[in-house]
DNA sequence: TCCAAACCCTTGGATGTCCTAGTATATTGC
DNA sequence: GCAATATACTAGGACATCCAAGGGTTTGGA
């Protein structure tokens, strides 16, 4: 999409901050800016990992957790609620997942609103794979040094608790 | 979108690498996927901010970059590398902001394939008010300890280096 | 000089996310 | 027991992002 910049856009934009008079906020700026864009390279570093398998990282999250579920299946409220997206955005995973083969929506035994997303013998395979490419491919050279990778778990992890992600 | 869940769904992820023998993996994972998450969080409420002044964040950007260049002018490949988007995602953002009355595009002067983006008065006077609701109501309160900030700002911008943002 | 290669922007298509209803099923309270 | 409320999923729309392809403009080497 580019080449390398001359020189840090986040920096200037920090400097730029100060110049005006915000400096008691451009550093919390800065931070949050510079969150947003190392999303933005992982995820794209992340889904050139899933395209080979025909799935993208919304599909592959849905997946893998249903991998970890010991039956295979779970309720679309639960998924959402557990990948904390909007349940609109599950259907729209399931209807994709689905087309593939990948999963199976069936009815719950006992509440009639409920939709269980249960994964195939393919789908679990796929998820294996999947899961496998993105350690080696990814996580394994992640490019953040490991006391770094424990600051990251451990600053994110109060920002999301104080954020009302979960009580814990 | 949903109510705080019991336990920190993350940590339970990185514990689930661990039991199925990813160990060496499973920490990285854990940070990038809370990186996910938080980029999740900080959009939702930047994006909660800009709603009333009718913009969302890549056209504030946008319009705070240009609100920075000296003559209120880029051309839109220079916006689009400074913002490190697609092309099309400037496209698609200037045609929204010319159409709010935001900008206007212009021709460059001697290069007759660039187009240049320009701000208008009420573009100039939007971006500022935009600016310092955020800083308000967003970087004034961003949930990061200031000793975290300095630390996210500099692992992120190693990494950042690392992946080939920029030169410096 | 002149044409091919490089560059710039836009259009069209695929995905994902959220929001706002709308439909169906459960649960609660009187 | 029945109406009111709550919960679950889906349909349709607005946005943003990227990729692939197309048409116009410049540049640079033969």
């Amino acid at each position: 999409m580019g080449n390398p910049l001359p020189r840090d856009p986040i920096a200037d934009a920090q400097r730029n901050w100060e110049r005006h008079g915000w400096g008691d906020v451009a550093a919390p700026m800065a931070a949050i800016t510079a969150i947003m864009r190392t999303q933005q390279i992982l995820l794209a570093r992340i889904e050139g990992v899933l395209k080979p398998f025909g799935l993208t990282f919304a599909r592959y999250e849905l997946l893998a957790l249903l991998s970890f579920a010991r039956s295979g299946a779970l309720p679309m409220n639960k998924a959402s609620a557990l990948l904390q997206v909007h349940p609109t955005s599950v259907t729209n995973a399931v209807d994709r997942l689905q087309d593939a083969g990948l999963v199976v929506r069936s009815p719950h035994p006992t509440d009639g609103r409920t939709t269980l997303i249960e994964l195939t013998a393919e789908g679990r395979t796929l998820a294996k794979s999947a899961t496998a490419a993105l350690n080696t491919e990814v996580f394994g050279q992640s490019g953040f040094a490991s006391q770094d990778v424990d600051q990251l778990i451990g600053i994110l992890g109060k920002f999301r608790r104080n954020a009302g992600d979960f009580a814990d």
